[in-house]
RNA sequence: GGAGAGGUGGCUGAGUGGUCGAAAGCGGUCGCCUGCUAAGCGAUUGUACGGUGAUAAAGCCGUACCCCGGGUUCGAAUCCCGGCCUCUCCGCCA
C-alpha cells in the first residue's frame, strides 16, 4: 500500500497514478474524508483516556490515603462509557480507511509510460534468432499428444479442465527445466534457493498485494483453514521476511524458488487457453529480490538480464517489452514482460514478468531494515521475475525445436538434464 | 488427536489489579579511559498514531502497544473467555 501521510500531502499526485493505473480515484476522495474523520475522532477519544489517566491515578492516591473515592468513581464511570462508544466509532473508520488504502494501486514509476490500456506498452528489443521453417510447424499440442509426452485429457479427468498430465519424457523434461534453472541461478546468478510452503495464510496474501482484491482468481481451502494455494511463489517468497528488520548489511537478498504456482483464471476459456497456453496449475521457478531505494531500480535491471539469461542460453526468440502504466498490476510501479516467440501457434507468449514495487510491498508486508545500526528502519523494496514459468516455455520449445517427423531435438544445456538429445 | 507448560522491549529475563513503557543483564549508540586489542567507567537506548511546531526538522505534549481478539473493572502486562503460535510427553502417520 501507499504511505498515508504521502496520500493525505499529495493527493494530486496519487489520483493522477490512480487515473493511469485505471483504478477508481473516488477511492482517493473517500480516503481523504475518512483520514479527517479519523483525526478530529481520534483527538476527542485521547483527550478523554487522558482524563481517565490522571482520574486513575487521583483514585488510586486517594485509596491509598484510605479516603472515599466513590464519587470519583462515579464520574470515572461516565467517562469510560463515552470512551467506549468513541472508540467503537473510530474502529469502524479505521477499518474502512484500511481497506480504502489496501485498494489503492502502487503509482508508475517515472520510466512506466503512461496510457490506459496495453496500447501504450513498448516493444524495447527482439532477441534470438527466429527459425526459418521448410515445413509447417505444428502446435505444441500436437506435437505432444504424439509424441505421448502430455496427456490433456486424463488430466482433465483427473483434476478437470486445464489440468495437465505430463508423461514419460515430458515429465522429465518438465523436472529438467526446473532443475536446470534453479542451477543457473543459484551457481550463477548469486541466488539462494528457497523451497516454501504451497499454501499460504490470508495475511501473507495480503502482504504482496493479493488479497483483498483478488480473492477470487485464487484457490482457497475451507473456512477452517482459511489458506490460498500459492498462484506464484512470489507470495510465500516476499513475505519470507514479513515484520522483520533486516540489516543493511544483508542486502541486497537474492531468492529463488520452484513452486507450483495454482490459478482459478476464472472466465478465461476458447483459443487462448489450447493446450498449455493457459492452465489452473503450472510450475515456475521464482526470482526474489530485497534491497534498499536506492539500489532498486538497478536491481530490476540486473533481475530483467537474470530472467533474460535463462532464454538466451535455451536459444529461443524472445523480446522484451516494458508494459504501461494501465497494463502492469496492481502492486507494481514498474514492469517488462519477456514473451517466447511460438511458431506452432504463431504468438509471443508471456513467460515472464520483472517488476519492481518499491516499498508498496514491503509496506504491506512490514519488512523493513535498519540503514545503519542505530538509526530508524526503513521499508525495503521488493522486486520478482518469473525465472521463468513453465508451460509456454515447453510450448515455445517443442514448437521451436520440432523437426518434420514429429521428433523434438532437446536443447543442449538441457541434455545432461534431460538425458537424451531427442524426444522421440 | 489427547495431556501438560509457555508466549513480556533487538535478545535473555523479572513482574499476579493502581506508584509499570515495564527491574536486571546482554547487545547498540555517544563520551571518558587505555600504546593497540580486550577490559573498565559514565550517559543514553522501543514502535506506531495524533496534537503543537509553518500539514520541514528538532523539541514539547498526548494516546496506544507486555502474542492476537473480546470481556470484567473507576483502573488490566497482571483476572476471565476465544484464537494463533512454540515446547514436552503420549497417540497416529509419509
Amino acid at each position: 500500500m501507499l504511505d498515508a501521510k504521502f496520500v493525505r500531502a499529495e493527493p494530486e499526485k496519487v489520483r493522477q497514478g490512480m487515473i493511469y493505473k485505471n483504478a477508481d480515484p473516488a477511492l482517493l476522495d473517500e480516503f481523504l474524508l475518512l483520514d479527517e474523520k479519523r483525526r478530529s475522532l481520534l483527538v476527542q477519544v485521547e483527550q478523554l483516556k487522558a482524563e481517565r489517566n490522571t482520574r486513575s491515578e487521583e483514585i488510586a492516591r486517594m485509596k491509598r490515603e484510605k479516603k472515599d473515592a466513590t464519587a470519583e468513581i462515579e464520574r470515572m464511570r461516565e467517562v469510560s462509557q463515552r470512551i467506549k462508544q468513541l472508540d467503537a466509532e473510530l474502529d469502524e473508520i479505521e477499518r474502512s480507511l484500511n481497506s480504502v488504502l489496501m485498494n489503492i494501486p502502487n503509482l508508475p514509476h517515472e520510466t512506466t509510460p503512461l496510457c490506459k490500456d496495453e496500447s501504450g506498452n513498448q516493444i524495447l528489443r527482439y532477441e534470438g534468432e527466429q527459425r526459418k521453417f521448410d515445413f509447417e510447424p505444428a502446435p505444441h499440442w500436437e506435437l505432444a499428444a504424439a509424441l505421448d509426452i502430455i496427456d490433456f485429457e486424463r488430466g482433465s479427468k483427473i483434476a478437470g479442465s486445464g489440468f495437465v498430465l505430463y508423461k514419460g519424457l515430458g515429465a522429465k523434461l518438465e523436472r529438467a527445466l526446473i532443475n536446470w534453472m534453479l542451477d543457473v541461478h543459484t551457481q550463477e546468478h548469486g541466488y539462494t534457493e528457497v523451497f516454501p510452503p504451497f499454501l499460504v495464510n490470508r495475511r501473507a496474501m495480503t502482504g504482496t498485494g493479493q488479497l483483498p482484491k483478488f480473492e477470487f482468481d485464487m484457490y482457497h481451502t475451507d473456512k477452517d483453514d482459511d489458506l490460498f494455494l500459492d498462484p506464484t511463489a512470489e507470495v510465500p517468497v516476499t513475505n519470507i521476511y514479513m515484520d522483520e528488520i533486516l540489516d543493511a548489511k544483508d542486502l541486497p537478498i537474492y531468492l529463488t524458488a520452484y513452486t507450483a504456482c495454482f490459478r482459478r483464471e476464472a472466465g478465461a476459456a476458447g483459443k487462448e487457453t489450447r493446450g498449455l497456453l493457459r492452465v489452473h496449475q503450472f510450475d515456475k521457478v521464482e526470482l526474489v529480490k530485497f534491497c534498499t531505494p536506492e539500489t532498486s531500480y538497478d536491481e530490476h535491471e540486473k533481475l530483467l538480464a537474470d530472467a533474460e539469461d535463462i532464454l538466451r542460453r535455451l536459444k529461443l526468440p524472445y523480446r522484451v517489452v516494458l508494459l504501461c502504466s494501465g497494463d502492469i498490476s496492481f502492486a507494481a510501479a514498474k514492469c517488462y514482460d519477456l514473451e517466447l516467440y511460438a511458431p506452432g501457434v504463431d504468438k509471443w507468449l508471456e513467460v515472464s514478468s520483472c517488476s519492481n514495487f518499491e516499498a508498496f510491498q514491503a509496506r504491506r508486508a512490514n519488512i523493513r531494515y535498519r540503514p545503519e545500526p542505530g538509526a530508524k528502519p526503513e521499508f525495503v523494496h521488493t522486486l520478482n521475475a518469473s525465472g521463468v514459468a513453465l508451460p509456454r516455455l515447453v510450448v515455445s520449445l517443442l514448437e521451436n525445436y520440432q523437426r518434420e517427423d514429429g521428433t523434438v531435438e532437446v536443447p543442449e544445456v538441457l541434455r545432461p538434464y534431460v538425458g537424451t538429445d531427442l524426444i522421440s
